[in-house]
DNA sequence: TGCCGGATAGAAAGCGCTTACTATCAGCGT
DNA sequence: ACGCTGATAGTAAGCGCTTTCTATCCGGCA
């Protein structure tokens, strides 16, 4: 059907050899060959075929990026920048959505390897479980052995395997937001972390734990959600539930404050006169909702392509453990003095 | 490096023939041999080449997903439900980012071609200019040959090829929503539409203009923007430079009117008491503004999902027209009558 | 004039898999 | 007994490309 490297070679009068050199421009051809192939080639249409270049090369044009879910704007900011630099490097980008599983982390793993992928980008917080840590760890040896550059993007690397990580602050960040918080007067704080057993929410909650401690205040109660809008808001139900002299919720990331935001304007509770309302992430609904968002950013998008820049190998990795970045405070109205 | 069908062929003391069958179980072997293979496979770890299986059987696991932006979220929700369902195909994800520019569309599609995927998905709206729709018809008609299992998601096919488009009522839904408007009794309405030349940008135009002739109202105006944030800024901005009167602005789409609203609470203009403001897609972050935005309901996740299923092969297209999506006008704070 | 080296081009051997096509071997009917 | 059939397994020919190794051709030098 599709013109093949041997038509074009026929009908440029060049053997396969010549086609091949001139599509991948590493060999010497004499110009006035070069002219007759090229010639060939645009009255074919010719168009390579990727898998048998893979093959044959021992190389894919692609590189795979797994998430949570890309319609979480944390993670599809992400896959965007590191899309993009793939494309620089003229690569496809394979996006995977685990939707938080383990098993399915594992078997997009797989099926990235065993695309012969050229490199891949884990982002977001892994599960922490003994088993999935070294099952991850294994595949991801794998894989370098298999020449392909893997990268993780604002998580920690598996133990045992040497892998670069691009790494954000999640813990300084909540320190400092915390910190934030407790400057401004309040001292019954309650937090919402992301789901237990997930090294982001593990870190973020760890700051905000040193922050309390630092200050001397004594934690008053950590809840768990999942990192949606929608567990924020039922955590800020029970929350007002449970306790009535709250006057500050930090909340694990934007998502969840934002469905913390919806609760409290639902049951009459002022934002932030009554409560205190703060997230992380710096969404960019964060400056739409009223009262804009005090949260934390993070420079998702620079990270995302560091590690899309390393995956596609357009980036060498000096320093394993130079890829750090830092979180910024983004005071903004939802976090005053306690009422 | 990593083994091969032969390795474990040899391994199994089998012919590399009879591991590919039980590897595909289409093809009668029997148990004790399959048993064998088992145990071969698993003590090799034995992962697939996929470009080698793809170059010998002419066809490759994975899809395309043409969008503009995966950050946006208009598009990340598309490409995520259909990343769902080419998963539940075991079939691999590609998303590229056009950014909105016509030829990296054209030469995303041409990487697509080359990688010889089961079906792509393009989305969003597409740009009307004649020489790129009839190079993107082109494109279309050369991977149907090749038996790529191409849809439009959210835009028209292109003259000339027949293709499998899921339609959202754009046209509809902005009816509906400019009607709402004038039903609340303004007659003063500006409206901010998307990028010119762009399908989804005229549908909704048409649907605007539609409503406004049946009810007889003269229009007002209507600016362009991008579809971004910040063009709706921009726009509302101009809209109060120009006007005194205006009691509504309708935008193309919410990220547009989340800028609307963001210029005019900075203008200290109130929405809606001063100025209704209403959106379409309704996005996430639609309930979370406040006032809650009056917009229109596109089953985009449904649609992709639908559009994501066609192209992995999964659902056959019937009725080359009955891939109808209805929009649902949602009513909340963001309009009210003029006052 | 004869020879050598650099510049080009071609031949051909795979890359790892799928899949006709063949071969083998029971068990069967007659 | 004998050929036949159905069930399995093996053989081997590619799929379309890259790349090593050779071959050729030419100008320049001795």
């Amino acid at each position: 059907m599709a013109a093949t490297l041997a038509d074009v070679a026929a009908r440029a009068g060049v053997s396969t050899a010549t086609v091949s050199r001139v599509l991948n421009g590493n060999y010497p051809v004499s110009a006035v060959t070069r002219e007759r192939v090229h010639r060939a080639l645009g009255e074919l249409d010719y168009v390579v075929n990727g898998p048998a270049r893979a093959l044959a090369a021992a190389t894919s044009e692609v590189i795979g990026v797994i998430v949570n879910d890309v319609s979480d704007p944390f993670f599809s900011i992400q896959a965007s920048g590191t899309q993009w630099e793939a494309a620089s490097a003229d690569l496809l980008a394979v996006i995977c959505n685990t939707a938080g599983s383990p098993s399915d982390e594992l078997k997009y793993i797989s099926m990235l390897l065993r695309q012969r992928v050229r490199g891949m980008v884990l982002t977001g917080g892994s599960r922490e479980e003994p088993e999935h840590v070294t099952a991850i760890a294994k595949l991801i040896g794998r894989a370098q052995a298999a020449g392909t550059h893997v990268v993780m993007c604002g998580r920690p690397a598996p133990p045992g395997v040497e892998v670069p990580c691009v790494a954000f602050d999640n813990e300084g960040g909540a320190r400092a937001l915390t910190k934030h918080v407790l400057a401004m007067g309040h001292t019954r704080i309650a937090y919402i972390a992301g789901p237990p057993g997930n090294s982001t929410t593990t870190a973020r909650l760890a700051g905000h734990r040193q922050a309390l401690k630092t200050a001397g205040v004594a934690e008053t109660v950590v809840l768990h959600g999942d990192f949606s809008r929608a567990s924020g808001f039922d955590a800020a139900l029970e929350l007002l539930r449970r306790f009535d002299d709250l006057t500050a919720i930090v909340a694990g990331n934007d998502l969840m404050a934002l469905g913390v935001i919806a609760a409290l304007r639902q049951r009459g509770v002022r934002v932030p006169e009554d409560i205190s309302v703060a997230g992380f992430d710096d969404l960019p609904a964060a400056v739409d909702v009223v009262p804009a968002l005090t949260t934390v950013r993070l420079p998702l998008d620079q990270g995302a392509r560091r590690a899309g820049r390393i995956a596609s190998g357009t980036e060498a990795v000096t320093s394993l453990s130079r890829l750090f970045m830092p979180a910024e405070l983004m005071v903004r109205e939802s976090v005053s003095a306690p009422g």
